[in-house]
DNA sequence: CTCCTTGGTTAGCAAAAGCTAACTTGTTGA
DNA sequence: TCAACAAGTTAGCTTTTGCTAACCAAGGAG
């Protein structure tokens, strides 16, 4: 089956938690998202069995490479995202909330197209 | 209880459909979202007990004034979505698809931010 | 040694939104 | 008149993904 936005949340959230911290277990997770730790445990349950991520007999999480590549692309998408929406005006807070909704739905093409647009933008200074 | 992405996919076709032929019955939302009766049925029941549409002794449906609000917003959205994205080079058929699924996670303020770049774009000229 | 806290799991509920199977009902055509 | 089709509804299933309540296991404090 494909992976589901909340899928990839999860996995979002873990490589940034990764990145701040040494370890990262199932609590940090819920404590991050703002989910109870059973939700936690079944999404964490679901995402092992799919080959996304690993769990230590101590409950630490990482990464499998799938699930990086997964992690990596969504957490790209919601950096480059909030970058342009904040480049068009848009409040950081509220920039970030929209990126991290829509940066679920959108097209391999239509990322692309806004990275190129990015990039023409800044190389010609506006 | 908030509308829904489903119920503004559904207003929206409404409305679309109601630009295209003079009535609109279940079973033409049905086809055009290609869902079974029975969804669009129970869809219709909810949109009608919530206020957003009229459904006639006949089976026509007109939007009230509140689903022709969530209507329009969302299908200006599609519009203009739409059109940002063709603009930066995606394919139509990607932007349209794109934009449908992202056009019901934005924020008032990231639209408006992005209705004016537009306007800002076109009357320079880029 | 016992008790509390922490982390995690199990069981079971809920809502949203799709589906199929099977029914009703009204119109239409032979 | 009656069969058949079209539109809609009812009943009940499924999946996803959140929740609470209640439990287990390991470790530290006293």
């Amino acid at each position: 089956m494909a992976m589901q936005e909340s899928g990839e949340m999860y996995l979002e959230t873990i490589l940034i938690l990764s990145k701040e911290k040494e370890t990262v277990r199932s609590v940090d997770v819920a404590e991050r998202m703002g989910f109870s730790k059973p939700s936690v445990s079944r999404a964490v349950g679901l995402l092992k069995k799919s080959g996304y991520i690993r769990v230590d007999p101590f409950g630490a999480i990482t990464l499998t490479e799938s699930g990086l590549d997964v992690a990596s692309t969504i957490y790209e998408r919601h950096t480059i995202l909030t970058a342009v929406l904040v480049s068009l005006g848009v409040s950081e807070k509220t920039a970030a909330e929209d990126a991290c909704r829509i940066e679920h739905y959108l097209s391999e093409e239509t990322f692309e197209a806004v990275k190129k647009h990015i990039r023409e933008r800044s190389t010609q200074g506006d």
